[in-house]
DNA sequence: AGTCCTATCATTTTT
DNA sequence: TGATAGGACT
């Protein structure tokens, strides 16, 4: 394999450095992906490694499925004997074969987050815990994050006996996972916990995968959490053949246990590791991969890197600051015909609408409708998180696993069946008198003492249905057993006679459901229910729209790590969005968002838009937030105000704390003479004429919530909330120093900044 | 047991 | 603004 002619000179030293610990550091755009399979098929082709003893990780299916694909296209079948699969995937595959040493059956349920919801609420009410400070949300995330950290609910309480709220979520999480236990279930952190737990203490177990596996390799390594960092430590035997991928600087989920320093520390795990520094971009223009260099130089936190290109520089970077957020919108629309129309090649799906939160695309979809403009959302909603669709699931998971006490309860009376919450309380008692699942209790449902006679046979009813269809599943495939759920349960012909609007296109998901579970007939070796659940819940089953129809893409930046447009729009580029509030007086928040903010610019390969908004509705209420800080990262002579309205000037900023950013020619390096930046563009601006005529007037309109203003005793802070009280305006500051003020809007010593 | 109404409260989400 | 969860009512 002529790798020196396939592969650029870092990324060849990558592809052929197979023995020891190796850190590929691979920016943005660097061809990553293309190293990792050239790698695993000069392993195959020219070191005569046997595919089953390589096991590459990666986060998302996709992406797992994107490396299988092309490492076929390279080698062939023999593809087909490799572990190439995400984390979650990986781990179920090892407790399938071992759980039941964890005393677990094996045909264990996966839960997703709706059902550790119910499951967290269930805990809740049995400890009577209903504070209203201790959300199920909250108790949840912690319990999550004790998993990711590898912290078992034992460990939990004893670490957390003094603090009264802890101690009672530690409560929560000990029974959590007694029920989930009890439930034969594992949730999403479970499977890599147990995992871990696993090989941590069956010696003979963590023996086979070390003589299984001598070539490990883990892509987005920078994302990785504490446990799944343990996991790989546990695979990689004395031979350290050990390949993390990654990018410190595209770390952004950190919010959800991600880790940096675990790429920024692997040295120091494995201390005779060769470091490979991919820096050749292969996607962007010039002046769009300098911006997003500008940006993250701002971090302190990262190794240092710096991404360069054979590209010319491209076109500048087009800011918009737009009067509202329909405005934005609008511009966005009228941007995109423009380009269809200047013959330029583009088709819809080069371009794509980057927002920080999903009730961003709102406003675009009302746009893009009026404008005729195709689109399609990526994200969002999922398939299989649809109402119809779960319950459907949940007769199928019951039907799998009778222990599975959250499935039962979801669809025992649904459709309705007259068994209602108090008649499930009944059972629920009854079954924890006996120690036994609730199913288990339905099918003594003659015994339960509490039940009247209606209840009782409304139960029975349900019970035959049910253990017919479990009869059934050992006879027939996944999609004929879900059509006999559908039409026995009477699910199906209740949303036909329904008129509410959307049970029309309920009908419609569900036969899609089922045309999924013959494509899983026809593809899959495993036929069997069990496994279909798996695809379904670690989501193997794709979901996600194809890319290839000729649709913008809209989406949040977070769904848009790994992918490429030609045309981007990062849109709603304003402090309050992005970075978020909270953001803004956290700086690991902060940098967490500027990481962001460098992903976003990074997904552009030629035109890069960033546009704002003057005012916007935000959770209904109307906002006027400035341009974003990280707009102000980028130097002036990379980018362009474009538009924008008439009487709107560009205001200079006048900062006094806080440090003015960088500035850099074109070539990226610090310039001496930088000119001065644009930070805000308002059309209130201290330049437009007229501006003295009434300034009480001009404070009014700007003193929204989001705003910075400077009071004169208490320092700089932001509005987080107006009110009116007896015909003043009272404004609650936030201040950086001082905590939250409550002041009268024209008594204050206020200036907006 | 089921429906309808109001109070509450908001990032990001690979699995 | 809007989804949604819990309470009051039928």
């Amino acid at each position: 394999m002529d790798l020196e002619n396939l592969l650029n000179k870092e990324q060849c030293e990558a592809a052929i450095t197979v023995d020891g610990p190796l850190l590929i550091l691979a920016g943005a755009g660097s061809g990553k992906t293309r190293v990792l399979t050239y790698r695993i098929a000069h392993m195959i082709e020219d070191l005569s490694i046997y595919p089953s003893q390589i096991l590459a990780i990666t986060f998302t299916n996709k992406a797992a499925g994107e490396m299988k694909d092309r490492v076929r296209a390279l080698v062939g079948k023999v593809a087909d004997n490799m572990w190439i699969s995400t984390f979650h995937s990986s781990c179920v595959r090892i407790l399938r074969r071992e759980i039941d040493k964890l005393g677990y059956n094996k045909n264990f349920t996966i839960y997703d987050s709706y059902d550790q919801k119910s499951l967290i609420k269930q805990c809740m009410k049995q400890l009577d815990i209903n504070d209203k400070d201790l959300t199920d949300s909250e108790i949840l995330n912690k319990i999550s994050n004790a998993k990711n950290e590898l912290i078992s609910p034992d460990k939990y309480k004893k670490e957390n006996e003094s603090d009264y709220r802890m101690n009672k979520i530690a409560d929560v999480y000990l029974l959590y996972q007694k029920k989930l236990k009890g439930n034969n279930a594992l949730d999403f952190d479970d499977l890599i916990f147990k995992a871990v737990d696993l090989l941590k203490n069956n010696k003979d177990i963590l023996e086979f995968y070390h003589s299984k596996f001598k070539y490990i390799m883990v892509d987005e390594y920078q994302d990785t959490n504490k446990a799944q960092y343990e996991l790989i430590k546990l695979l990689v035997d004395e031979r350290k053949n050990i390949c993390v991928v990654g990018d410190d600087d595209q770390c952004i989920y950190a919010w959800r246990g991600a880790d940096v320093t675990n790429i920024l520390d692997f040295e120091k795990d494995y201390p005779k590791a060769k470091v490979v520094k991919l820096e050749q971009n292969y996607r962007s223009k010039g002046n769009i991969l300098m911006a997003a260099n500008e940006v993250i130089k701002n971090n302190s936190q990262r190794k240092d890197k710096h991404l360069r290109t054979e590209k010319d520089f491209g076109e500048k970077i087009d800011l918009y600051r737009a009067f509202t957020d329909r405005d934005e919108a609008n511009f966005v629309s009228n941007q995109i015909k423009t380009l269809m129309a200047a013959d330029k090649g583009y088709k819809y799906k080069d371009f794509a609408i980057l927002y920080r939160m999903n009730s961003q695309s709102r406003i675009f979809e009302e746009s893009f409708r009026k404008h005729l403009i195709p689109y399609r959302i990526v994200g969002g909603l999922k398939f299989y998180d649809r109402k119809e669709i779960k319950d459907i699931m949940a007769y199928l998971k019951l039907i799998n696993n009778p222990l599975d006490d959250i499935a039962l309860k979801r669809i025992i009376n649904v459709p309705k069946r007259n068994i209602g919450d108090a008649t499930i309380q009944k059972i629920q008692e009854f079954a924890n008198g006996i120690d036994q699942c609730l199913y288990s209790a339905t099918l003594d449902v003659e015994f339960i003492p509490t039940l009247t006679t209606r209840n009782k046979s409304s139960i029975s009813k349900f019970v035959s249905l049910m253990n017919n269809f479990m009869a059934k599943n050992e006879e027939v495939s996944v999609s004929a057993l879900i059509k006999t759920i559908i039409e026995d349960t009477g699910y199906l012909k209740q949303l036909e006679n329904s008129k509410e609007p959307e049970d029309e296109s309920r009908v419609e998901n569900i036969k899609e459901l089922v045309s999924d579970a013959v494509e899983f007939e026809r593809t899959s070796e495993d036929k069997s229910l069990l496994t279909f659940l798996e695809g379904v819940s670690l989501g193997s089953s794709t979901d996600n729209p194809d890319e290839d129809v000729d649709t913008v893409g809209m989406m949040t930046v977070h769904s848009a790590k790994g992918l490429e447009f030609p045309v981007v729009f990062m849109v709603g580029m304003e402090n309050g969005i992005f970075p978020g509030m909270s953001s803004l007086n956290n700086p690991t928040e902060m940098e967490e968002s500027r990481r962001l903010c460098y992903v976003a610019i990074t997904r552009a390969e030629e035109k890069l838009y960033i546009t704002s908004a003057e005012s916007r509705m935000v959770f209904g209420r109307n906002v006027g937030y400035q341009p974003s800080d990280f707009i102000s990262e980028i130097s002036p002579d990379l980018k362009e105000i474009i538009g924008g309205g008439k009487n709107r000037t560009v205001q200079v900023l006048k900062r006094k704390n806080g440090k003015r950013p960088p500035k850099y020619n074109s070539h990226g390096l610090l310039s001496k003479t930088a000119p001065q930046d644009y930070v805000s563009a308002t059309s209130q601006g201290s330049n437009s004429p007229g501006q003295n005529a009434n300034i009480d007037v001009a404070m009014h309109k700007q003193a929204t919530v989001g705003r910075k203003v400077r009071h004169s005793k208490f320092g700089v802070g932001t509005i987080v909330s107006t009110s009116d009280s007896g015909g003043d305006t009272m404004v609650s500051i936030a201040f950086d120093n001082m905590g939250i003020k409550k002041l009268i809007l024209d008594k204050a010593p206020l200036e907006i900044l």
